[in-house]
DNA sequence: CGCTCGGTTGATGCACATCAAAGGCTGTGG
DNA sequence: CCACAGCCTTTGATGTGCATCAACCGAGCG
């Protein structure tokens, strides 16, 4: 069973996230009413796929994957929320909205549930709010896009692109260490291989010493030679 | 270049589409304020992908393709368009915007082309068609997701299930028309696939009287084999 | 009449899947 | 405290679906 906390101190959080940047705490306390903070373990789930969409969800710490099944049982990964991401946001305006998505957390991750009344009732009538909503949208858009154009890419420009996706804007030069535990398992199923060739790939990289791995937190230790591997096709 | 049109009659149109169901006209006119249709020949582009994004499209008639080039300088499809899709609206509220994909006919077609001051001073302060906005974009999210899903399933699966998508919701038991003009190739850059493997599938088909193409319309013969096509992989 | 565009077919090769086997690590319950 | 189950990782042997390359045909068009 997930703890409830009190959502006080969890307002300064949300409060902090670009989505809502300038925001007055007043507004803010509106936009949060009925709002609780679920404290999740490693794997545990905060919405299941098809059930009723009863609330949306802001991510305060951790990190959650979506993700949904295929036609033959196994897990297909359909996005990775950091803090300050918005879940199932986009379905609450509709009439009777299903969860579109399974929603997991990865490693202990707490997020901030909000019942879709308070969607309808103060974030769909705040324009600037919606503006925001609609960027976080587009980014999550783009990121499928960019997905698609490297359908046809060998397996390591696929991988190469994916780590480079989360690391998101960290300085260039320094080795880096992804923002997420991330498991061979979770890379094949984001980008729809098996483990085990994810697996070749990252051994050839780490015996090359452009990665390593430790309890699931991937550091790139060479990130030029990663974008080498995004549009360099051959060798 | 494109001609320009009286947009009154136009106007009509859009307010049959489901986006702007029991709008008002004089509301309508607002929101299509300083938009003007544009009619395209086969193949003509619209948008161009990391142009500055300046106006959105309303699709009236025919259809459209959203694409982006892959590293390696072909073409990957990320979504057809048809009559009463928005383009472009996304990222209307972004500082900068630029559009995020090529947008280029599919046969003659019209659009209506709205700036983007429009849209943020219309649009965006309405509650009601936000939402609505935000159900498209759901369900486009859904075939995006619904596809990444069909990633390792055979490539028969795949276009099975593009096909069925296309067709929407029309009734089973009669033979049907994909309701757009729809090259081999076009399928084969939509499913990040060669057009020879489409093509195999394809007359594979063909002969068997499950599908018929004429003047790149491809009628679906025997809808019920399609659908097994995509639950069963073996076979 | 040469051009481009769309469709088709066959031969060959390769990147990744599949299958099999094994070892480590963690949490859980007897 | 140990046994066990579940999850994660790794490596090797073998198979295959689709890519690649090459060649050709027909239709429309300036």
């Amino acid at each position: 069973m997930p703890q409830t906390n009190s959502s006080d101190t969890a307002l300064g959080e949300v409060l902090a996230f670009p989505l809502l940047h300038g925001f007055e705490r007043k507004m803010v306390s509106d936009l949060c009413s009925g709002g609780e903070v679920r404290v999740q373990r490693h794997r545990e789930v905060v919405f299941n796929h098809g059930e009723t969409a009863s609330h949306f969800g802001i991510v305060l710490t951790g990190a959650y994957k979506l993700s949904r099944l295929t036609y033959m049982g196994d897990e297909t990964i359909i996005h990775f929320s950091s803090p300050g991401d918005v879940v199932a946001a986009l379905v609450m305006p509709q009439p009777n909205p299903i969860y579109p998505v399974n929603v997991r957390a990865m490693g202990p991750s707490r997020m901030m549930i909000i019942p879709r009344e308070t969607y309808l009732k103060y974030w769909l009538s705040n324009p600037l709010l919606i503006a925001r909503i609609q960027q976080l949208l587009s980014s999550r858009m783009g990121r499928f896009q960019n997905q698609k154009i490297m359908q046809r890419a060998p397996l390591r420009a696929k991988m190469a692109a994916l780590l480079l996706n989360l690391l998101e804007s960290k300085d260039d030069g320094a080795d880096v260490e992804v923002p997420l535990p991330l498991t061979r398992k979770e890379i094949a199923d984001s980008l729809g291989v098996t483990v085990e060739s994810v697996i070749r790939v990252m051994s050839d990289w780490s015996k090359q010493g452009m990665v390593s791995t430790s309890d699931h937190r991937i550091r790139i230790l060479k990130p030029g030679l990663l974008v080498e591997q995004v549009n360099e096709p051959s060798e």
